[in-house]
DNA sequence: TGACTCTTAGGACATATGTCCTTTCCAAAA
DNA sequence: TTTTGGAAAGGACATATGTCCTAAGAGTCA
């Protein structure tokens, strides 16, 4: 990750109304870091010594085994903490983080943190909501992956990125822009997304052509998605 | 749950050292709680209108599918908090939580704790630290669900209770009391715990007598669980 | 003592999902 | 146009785990 000297963190504060959370004086300390697509951001067991704050770009947050194999992740999309757990914790790095596209990240020291949470407590309050959003999302997601087969999350992530309205079905943007990326997304292997993909196909609940999914059937989808919504 | 009017919160704050996060003024309005074992503390979907300490007892905490059947949950003890994400974020509760033992619970409105929060910054973080922990865990129990067999995280599991030492092998206190609470703390069905616990016992690891289970081979016990420990 | 219930134990079978490989397809590079 | 590499698609097989069922042993209560 490079320190982007030139660059304003104030364009981003404004975006993305941080400005109650850091407060005039402390703007000079935050500094702008411009990623690339494929870059290793952090590594497990890393020590961190700032926090980050993802402003612009898409990161992926995986964990590999001793044994070097397989990984569990999410994929987060501005505006996300990195390194949240770890100040307050004062632990190493839990997940790796790579960059799925190029991107922005705000940061600040630990050190200067600390100070900061002396006379300023809405600071300390936004790490707190943060945390709380992360704690729901994360069992949501968790509770979804154990109690449900990925026939049910896939169908439920479907849902969630269309949109129905006058005969006509909408996709909002996909999280994944590939099949690859998607049963990685899901928690599954490539192959097995395939396979739940070809059953949906032939329940005429969805219709591939050249690699794109369209959805056939947006009520059986919901049915089979039980009530799901991911995210 | 009953409010135990006569009782005092002071001893439990003096024992779990929280005379920090509440001040003098503030204890007047913390109420002490008695719960009894199978009681349902708390539905999935109800409001909350307190914050919860859990200071004696054993509590499980699960999640119902619409279906009635799945669940999923860990057992907590002391000292742990009980709808602090729900205060934060104002959700209503995620999870289900029943009594596994008799036990107390410290309770705080959190129109109080709101009020609080304005002239006691510890208390804020007291709950930062406390969900940062939370997520720390559940992140961690999360991973070793996913990415391990059952076999994985029973021997885990086993070591985690173990100490041995002279040629000895002393269990601690398990978490749990039977076979059937083991399988829901591993996450898998009495079943499929029974087919783990008899191939380890044929590949003499362990040994089973009168539905007590004793360790025999700690190192490959060990190995088994390829270092992970549990919690 | 007998009826009951809970826990342990395990057989039989089904399903979800992973791993390994091969083939096809398409787009970009040569 | 031909080559080449990744992505898509799926066959074959193995494994982890779930569901349903039966049966035996221990403790409890009438």
């Amino acid at each position: 990750m490079k320190e982007i000297k030139t660059a304003d963190a104030e364009v981003y504060i404004k975006r993305y109304e941080l400005g109650k959370v850091f407060p005039e004086h402390f703007r000079p300390l935050i500094k702008v870091y411009q990623f690339k697509k494929g870059n290793v951001l952090f590594s497990a067991g890393e020590e961190l010594e700032e926090l980050y704050i993802l402003v612009d770009g898409k990161i992926k947050i995986f964990t590999l085994t001793p044994e070097g194999k397989s990984l569990i992740n999410r994929f987060k999309r501005p505006l996300e903490l990195i390194g949240d757990v770890e100040y307050v914790k004062r632990n190493t790095v839990f997940n790796s983080v790579e960059a799925v596209t190029d991107g922005v990240m705000l940061a600040a020291s630990f050190a200067d943190l600390a100070n900061l949470e002396q006379d300023h407590p809405p600071f300390t309050r936004f790490l707190l909501e943060t945390l709380a959003r992360k704690f729901y999302t994360e069992a949501h997601t968790t509770n979804l992956n154990m109690l449900y087969p990925v026939e049910v999350r896939l169908a439920s992530y479907l849902l969630s990125i269309s949109s129905f309205s006058e005969g006509t079905i909408f996709h909002q943007e996909m999280h994944t822009s590939n099949l690859m990326e998607l049963a990685e997304w899901l928690g599954t292997s490539y192959r097995h997304l395939n396979r739940v993909l070809k059953k949906m196909a032939s329940d005429n609940i969805i219709e591939r052509a050249n690699g794109s999914i369209a959805i056939k059937d947006l009520e059986k989808l919901s049915i089979l998605a039980k009530g799901n919504i991911y995210e």
